[in-house]
DNA sequence: GTCTATAAGCTGATAGAC
DNA sequence: GTCTATCAGCTTATAGAC
């Protein structure tokens, strides 16, 4: 009994440590860049050893965006305890933290559109219940700040939601930052503004 | 004289085909997913041939990006023509128009972060000199629409720009058009709305 | 000469033997 | 766990057809 668990917390600290690497090449050189002889060079093991852990690169992928989610769900719940704040402030703290994120070079870089990694993530069972732990926190918050109109409610709430989950990937960043005309935090604050409140003078 | 003109005639014939076909196979099933076999098979001409004309994948895609951007120039063009228009409403009447073609399946969809591509297009002469004349004139647009108040003066020019070309290849598009819950036009005026006017209430 | 067909080299993902 | 195939897909080389 001790012998198993000590053997599964060995398993957990190295899957743990596969993902770790994975997510920080993730986030360097995006999926097709990233090979699975590096990954397992990186984390010191075999590569078929990896495949022991993982049946495929795209279920390296997953888990390093499953990860990522459970941050989401983690940074949710401390500001759900926040009980002064509004949804709308709620919202924009998460969209704010996924800038962060994505700018400390923490974010995995997926290919967005039609890929391998598309359909794999879409028949992931772990990822999908992340994701819809995530979109219903959120989808609370979208509704009820549509309700007290600090959000237009003309945007479909599912727009809304998925306008949020693009800018948490959204490659303006990496080029904003790429031009070095701005610091982090400035290019955060303006994609905020321009995300809430638009490009038209309000 | 003319034989030489009759073959450089049938050359770009050739390769207007081609690209053609990597445009349809590009917005169908993205870069990862096209393989240069199948552009072959496709265009009906032997795979070295194929190599005759473009250098690697990378460039066939560069080519269809030239292509669009041509295509996008033109429209630019006609409507500079329209005096009555505003700058903003050129700029609107753009955005419009790149949300249309990627949903009749015409916009080529490439990795947009880490990836071979990337930097394969960074240093392709003709697609970065298409890209710029769209720039300029776009730019035009864009401080003429700040100066006369109808867009918000504290975005820099460089960032509605990036924020334009990033909703040309939104993909928040295809999973709203993936729902079924709304017609093209729909989705078109939704996604005007939040990129211009923002999500917060006017 | 230019296009075609074919094949072979290379890299990287995946599966199986040990 | 490692080591060793296998397979797919990009790229290049070779040899023959018009």
């Amino acid at each position: 009994m001790a012998k198993v668990s000590f053997r599964e917390q060995v398993l957990r600290v190295r899957e743990d440590a596969i993902v770790s690497t994975v997510n920080r090449l993730l986030a360097e050189k995006g999926f097709d860049l990233m090979t699975v002889d590096e990954v397992a060079a990186e984390v010191g093991i075999a590569k078929a050893s990896l495949y022991k852990h993982f049946a495929s690169k795209e279920e390296l992928a997953a888990a390093a965006m499953v990860r990522v989610l459970d941050k989401a769900s983690e940074f949710l719940a401390t500001r759900k305890q926040l009980a002064e704040a509004t949804p709308l402030q709620h919202l924009q703290a998460v969209a704010r933290w996924t800038m962060e994120v994505q700018l400390a070079g923490e974010m995995p870089s997926l290919p967005a559109q039609n890929s391998s990694l598309r359909a794999s993530l879409a028949s992931n069972k772990l990822y999908l219940a992340r994701l819809m732990e995530v979109s219903d926190q959120l989808g609370e918050w979208i509704v009820q700040a549509q309700a007290d109109g600090a959000l237009d409610k003309t945007v479909p709430a599912e727009l809304v939601l998925y306008t949020l989950y693009a800018r948490a990937c959204d490659p303006v960043l990496g080029v904003l930052k790429a031009s070095g005309n701005y610091s982090d935090e400035r290019i955060i604050d303006m994609l905020l503004q321009t995300c809430f409140g638009g490009l038209l003078t309000r």
